[in-house]
DNA sequence: TATGGATAGTCGAGATCATGGACTAATTTG
DNA sequence: CAAATTAGTCCATGATCTCGACTATCCATA
């Protein structure tokens, strides 16, 4: 395996990861949010997850979602929903101000994002759609 | 762009963040270092940046690099080195040691992320290379 | 059915990360 | 030379993150 060719695609992400994190700030502070809250909310719009789920897909210990969902709850953006089957687990729900939230920051990070890749051909949008959604589940496996 | 699509492109991006976020630290943890700090080193490979392009890079604050750059001092891996043309700037240096580290962590996150994208076709990979690289100067400009 | 063992969430301690305002020193500009 | 800028630091405050210990609940199996 060519290992400069693999070199040149570890930079390409890193710097790739570094930009998206940058317009994640960028997008979410002047909301009030944080970058993670931002994240968990967009998670959370369209699973209910429970506390592990969100562990996993945040890639962090699930001790740090306790925190992370009190002080969304405090703000009234979530809140905790037991589980109907397991009485262990806890549902995490968007409530209508954290729906309206979530829209507005997408549609913050969605502009952001289009008015950056303005020059971009539609063929190149759709193929890099299809590539990053392949390499989340590679890197997730 | 339709809305439903939007929110497509938005969760994929988010994913795709979230997981490369989850690869630095599984590659970082084990080697005592943040992702942070891990970041940091490797910016701090190839240029000797001052704390405002580190800050420029990492897209933080300033007054955030003191403390990142104090900790990684204390345990030997970077220098300030004042800079000769303007008294005021600092630049950062790595020592023998910082750079020995930066090896190993880049060495481990290079063999993680290609053993995850193993089955890829060099097609794909050579699409992926050049649409991130390409999305990437664009969320920089 | 009883009893371990695994799982889900919480709590507390401690370190790191991140921002904003105020400050000093050095440089640049008018 | 005076004023405005810039680079880095310090302080206070809050958020993030990990680890170990704990309770409650579920599940497997003897």
């Amino acid at each position: 395996m060519a290992s400069t060719s693999e070199d040149e695609l570890i930079e390409t992400i890193v710097g790739f990861f570094r930009e998206t994190d940058g317009l994640f700030s960028a997008t979410s502070r002047p909301l009030g949010l944080t970058p993670q809250q931002a994240q968990m909310l967009c998670f959370t719009q369209h699973l209910q997850p429970s506390f592990g789920e969100l562990a996993g897909l945040l890639h962090c210990d699930k001790t740090n979602i306790t925190g992370l969902v009190d002080r969304l709850e405090k703000r009234g953006l979530v809140i905790r929903q037991p589980d109907a089957q397991d009485r262990r687990m806890t549902r995490v729900h968007l409530t209508p101000e954290g729906e309206e939230l979530t829209k507005r920051f997408q549609h913050a990070f969605n502009s952001a994002l289009t008015s950056r890749l303005r020059d971009w051909t539609a063929a190149d949008r759709k193929d890099l759609l299809r590539l990053l959604r392949s390499a989340t589940t590679a890197l997730r496996g």
